[in-house]
DNA sequence: CAAAAAGTTCATTTTAAATTGAACTCATTG
DNA sequence: CAATGAGTTCAATTTAAAATGAACTTTTTG
């Protein structure tokens, strides 16, 4: 493999651990981008060096994300895959498969305060109150950002 | 510690480990925010069950990021501390500490990428360039994306 | 200025997450 | 329809990162 592919896989697994996905995620979609034609799982495989286990799992992931695609090729028997490189759909993706979730679970964790502190007769207080506004306030904002995001971010 | 404040030191460290933190970060973080008044480490150490050493770093770090400020105490021997609450500036920082290196970075990646291209003779190929002048323009967007965060999400 | 207290540092240990690979299922074909 | 091949799953292993705590430095005070 050329010295420019190898660097180029690199910074896609620098880019996959800033976000906070698994190395090989990265090196899976690195080697796709740089791939001039779709590639099966074997040449994954062989050519960076990764188990059968994690190429699979990388790959289902990158499917569910949008950022990998399916391309049948006539008379070939096994699956080839294409990466996906229209940031619209990259982004849309995490925004979707990451960001919502993760946000959701913030709303639902604020929800479960904001009881906690009415049962608990003793925090009637200004400033527990005061604290759970303003992560209401952080959420929100939060919530608004991801569209726009989207939207910078997004061809 | 009243369940509404565990409960909010969780969210933190959710927090936290969602953009790529230690949870001992989060969770100081956490403490200091649910906090009346300023806390000595000492406090930090005994409350959250954590050690002197990730006390120290995740203080250390936080004051970095400008999440945390010193709160001096007449008569106090020990350094207190509290959180710095504003969005602007806690965005700011992360900004500043995290995001800006990471593209940086990301820059000086692909300008490797140029070179090794150039170098090799071989690779005079419309393909490769065509994959790095993409990188390029995502790097564009994301530089440009960050000043937008900080409009959106700062205060 | 000696002793105690506060805070930092970093080699070692622990922990959580990613990776592996063997066993499995499902699909294909001779 | 047996046998081969492709792809998935998941318990066990490996790895990387975080946490620990003892030794250290710096600061304070009697």
């Amino acid at each position: 493999m050329p010295e420019w592919r190898i660097a180029m896989i690199d910074l896609f697994v620098s880019g996959a651990v800033l976000v906070g996905l698994p190395k090989s995620v990265g090196q899976i979609y690195g080697y796709l981008y740089s791939a001039e034609k779709a590639a099966s799982m074997d040449q994954i495989i062989s050519e960076l060096g990764i188990s059968k286990g994690s190429a699979s799992q990388g790959l289902k992931f990158l499917r569910q994300l949008g950022a990998v695609k399916l391309h049948f090729i006539v008379g070939e028997r096994r699956d080839h895959y294409v990466a996906e490189i229209r940031s619209k759909k990259l982004i849309g993706g995490f925004i979707r498969e990451k960001l919502t979730p993760a946000l959701q679970d913030g709303h639902e964790r604020i929800e479960f305060i904001r009881e906690s502190l009415s049962e608990d007769a003793q925090s009637g207080e200004a400033f527990p109150q005061a604290q759970v506004a303003k992560l209401e306030t952080w959420h929100k904002k939060l919530k608004l950002a991801l569209p726009l995001l989207q939207k910078i971010l997004g061809e």
